[in-house]
DNA sequence: CCTTTATAGTTTCAATTGAAACCATTTGCA
DNA sequence: TGCAAATGGTTTCAATTGAAACTATAAAGG
């Protein structure tokens, strides 16, 4: 597909390399995205990001935040300490297990989140509208495999 | 497809957020490829990329490598530095415009370009080999799609 | 119990990155 | 010509990130 291999040479086509497609896409829809939220909330990727699991999942702790972000614990605690120091979200030491906190959202978070999530999704919807029935399915069925793929690789 | 809207509350779910699944995935695949080249040949990915083009074109610019490569100047500048520092590349002024350069690999460089790229190349046919025809067919065309719609938001 | 090991989260220090200013050369044009 | 603007590339300084060490609490096993 990206490669053409001679007697003893290969030659990687970074255009049509998935690897690479992937990346750029990816980067390119964040920071469209991205470009939105950051100047007109001062927030940014990873603080959205966990604001935006906390819009879904109230209470729940650092650590389930990182999983649900796929962010890891480091970059959680670092954008927790910037949205408790703005005001955004507030945290409480849970009852059960005192190494463990219980974020959630402020007032002042939840009016920012109802900003955003709405913009967000409708960058995804405008991406969204130029695929046909059948793609958007084929995309969703895609990313499903080769997520499957990657994530048994990575686990052994 | 990631939202649901009641009255006046709009909630995202990140899990099924397309931006969102695209940048997980592709962290994870070029992750898992960085790994291979990273610890065996002491490669950064941005380092890698920039070799990767080089193999493919040679005696290019900087400006023409961040162009291939979506880097920006100063990631390239960077890369570069440390590519002419270990050997791997080598750079002349370009006769016809002393600002800019030509770059190319030097034969350890191209040792290692090919052994990382049918490396690279291998990852990415593990993927598509989970894939049928008709998936890979319009992954290529979705992605297609997809990068146009961006890269117009971008230019307009 | 009490000691070891695991887990949640934070801090520290070095390395990487980004933004802006910068230098050298070239181009466009009065 | 010659001077302003543009281009290719590098440097600098601050902000961000990553890896490892650290603190505090909890769980597990003798």
């Amino acid at each position: 597909m990206t490669a053409s291999t001679t007697a003893n040479s290969t030659v990687l086509e970074l255009e049509g390399f998935l690897p690479y497609r992937l990346s750029v896409l990816s980067n390119t829809v964040s920071q469209a995205i991205a470009a939105e939220y950051e100047q007109r909330f001062g927030l940014s990727v990873t603080e959205w990001r966990v604001m935006a699991v906390l819009g879904r999942y109230t209470g729940i702790s650092a650590r389930e935040v990182a999983e649900r972000t796929a962010m890891d614990k480091v970059a959680v605690s670092r954008a927790v300490a910037r949205l408790l120091e703005s005001g955004r979200i507030e945290r409480d030491v849970a009852s059960h297990d005192k190494r463990q906190s219980e974020l959630r959202l402020t007032a002042s978070g939840r009016a920012i989140y109802r900003q955003v999530a709405p913009l967000a999704m409708q960058h995804e919807t405008r991406l969204l509208a130029q695929l046909d029935d059948a793609e958007r399915q084929s995309l969703t069925r895609i990313l499903d495999k080769l997520w499957q793929i990657e994530s048994s690789v990575l686990a052994g």
